[in-house]
DNA sequence: TTGAAAGCGGTACCAA
DNA sequence: TTGGTACCGCTTTCAA
């Protein structure tokens, strides 16, 4: 058993114990190395090292001393260590709006499920219109060996810098930017079929509710539902402008429409702005969906309980996907070519949109 | 400019570019080291070092000399590099049993939203009844610096495994273990308030939708309904076990309840079992809440569409309370004492359990 | 099959 | 103020 130079000229007075065992700080077990684990076997690092990670060329009975000394010690590799040997991290992230109701919550589990499965940990980061997302997006870019971008959270050079800097990427319901693969949900063919679905049903005034101009997804939504109208010759729909994306921004908007003139139908960007307009024009005495039809997009949970007319998107699949696509991007398997993917949507009837028994 | 003994003896290839540009791989930008600006700016990785994290000792001409290597190189620290150096990850982690419901998902993101604002990166795992949670949470508690353990993911030996290797822990809705921080929602007073509640409506025959031994949680909430009945001296409640803890099991438990005796009131869990519950009972003709009244725990957002009588969490503040508690914890701001957090909980009277107008 | 040693990319002590 | 250099803990090549 040689002497270890690393130990003998460490600075610090702890010299490792005699008989190898580990030094402890405070009670704590602080730090058994590989090279603590060497010693003790009467073996070289690169030989640990080995046994460890399952190499051949490592016969049974130094690899049995090997694994006897780790147990002993109780020893688990720093991740630290590893990391930076490997020049990987293992790990991935993905960056998604803001906490705002149960959409994120899905996709991002979604994407958790499959991550995991690939043996990849996973760093969240939500950018809720804090000032600092683009360092923060950046920030958690050098963190990961790969990464999620959702919708509305950094602009197109943030996405660009960081597939410059080599990071892998996946865009989720964001148009693409440059070779970035991309994950979606149809938006533009449902919405047509809600719009025809309304007309069918003697609606044709539409109010939309929503801004084209915040995600893509409600440019979409916004662009079918027009299409779908125009083709029917129907007038084009009102657009009201929430101030967000909550209940409450949609109540906002439906006292709004209640002191002006009342639409056929409410067609609504998401459930959550969908629901306050429910919630508040019932609660103004007005008759849904005799006087006015209210849709949503989604289909979050609330939605079935509320009797919410809305289009099912899959969310844990929209995850789930960019978790395997990012996963091929990361393994190199694929082709340079940037991929996309196109999710089907559905259109959910219920009551809020007329009585459909 | 001296020759670097590092770039010579360096296997590959390709040396250094003339003029210290940084190597380039396939169009993209590959480690450029602190070694690259240091010979780039003819000064040591010292001084680097402490120019780019704004030590002082450094003059101010130097410093912008760095910094203009650094820009023109456009150098990033490798967070690999740093983690090692620092011994520390700059993340934590948060574990929860699983995807199901909005619950867990507001917790994480209130988590989530607090760590970021104490520049920690958040790492999730999910454990949803895998085989190998224990594995995945050893394996994830060695890549943070602090770890927050919900409810019923792992046994007691894991938690203080993991508190016994020193790394920081917190407890998040789970009953404590040996000296460990832990947050968690009152449950028990509440529950009383919510049989009292019932017994004012006269209502005494109550069924509870729930197993006890699933979660602590759970435990509290049945422990606490008993003794609000007891003190009236109502009978105790009739206990039913879901198979799980989603709107499925709730719908289950409905229709066995409907083969015998309706109770007055209907106890639930948490608001998706209620939900379940509440919706098979409704599609089946029963008239809650005047045959029976139906209850849940959490509030959730559907709770409110769908008129379910619950108690509110304060979900996201949990997870924030966890994440302040964690920070001290790492910080070592916090004397040994193990420290316990209760948040209050408040009942929500709403349509499913009586008219109360 | 095994060991010595050169990294991985930073940080920070110690001396100049 | 600055530079040289010894680490941090592990992986892997190269030679024995």
């Amino acid at each position: 058993m040689q002497e270890d130079p690393v130990r003998v000229a460490h600075p610090s007075g702890d010299a490792p114990a005699i008989g190898g065992r580990a030094r402890r700080r405070a009670g704590v077990v602080d730090g058994v190395t590989i090279r603590d684990v060497a010693r003790h076997a009467g073996v070289s690092t690169a030989t640990v090292s080995r046994a460890l990670r399952g190499h051949q060329n490592v016969t049974a009975a130094t690899r049995e001393r090997v694994l006897a000394s780790v147990r002993e010690l109780r020893f688990t590799p720093s991740r630290l260590g590893v990391n930076l040997a490997e020049r990987r991290h293992a790990a991935n992230g993905i960056v998604f709006p803001d906490l705002s109701g149960p959409y994120f919550a899905e996709v991002v589990l979604g994407y958790e499920e499959v991550a995991a499965e690939l043996g990849r940990s996973v760093l969240i980061l939500s950018t809720q219109g804090r000032d600092a997302a683009r360092e923060r997006v950046m920030e958690l870019a050098g963190r990961v060996d790969g990464l999620v971008v959702l919708g509305r959270t950094v602009s197109d050079d943030v996405v660009l810098e960081i597939a410059d800097r080599g990071t892998p990427l996946v865009l989720l319901a964001r148009p693409t930017v440059g070779p970035v693969d991309s994950v979606k949900a149809e938006n533009v063919h449902t919405a047509g079929v809600l719009a025809q679905h309304l007309l069918d049903d003697g609606r044709r005034r539409l109010a939309f509710v929503g801004d084209p101009d915040s995600t893509p997804d409600i440019a979409e939504r916004w662009q079918g539902l027009c299409a779908g109208l125009a083709e029917a010759d129907a007038p084009r729909p009102q657009q009201l402008m929430p101030a967000g994306f909550g209940e409450d921004a949609g109540a906002e908007v439906a006292r709004d429409l209640m002191d002006r003139d009342l639409p056929d139908a409410v067609v609504c960007a998401n459930d959550e702005l969908a629901l306050g307009v429910l919630a508040e024009l019932r609660a103004a005495g007005i008759d849904v969906p005799r006087q006015v039809a209210v849709t949503g997009w989604d289909d979050v949970m609330a939605a079935r309980y509320a009797g919410l007319t809305t289009v099912r998107q899959p969310m844990r699949e929209l995850g789930a996907s960019a978790a395997r696509l990012l996963d091929a991007r990361i393994a190199g398997r694929r082709s340079t070519r940037a991929r996309q993917e196109l999710l089907p949507t559905q259109l959910v009837v219920r009551t809020s949109c007329g009585n459909h028994e």
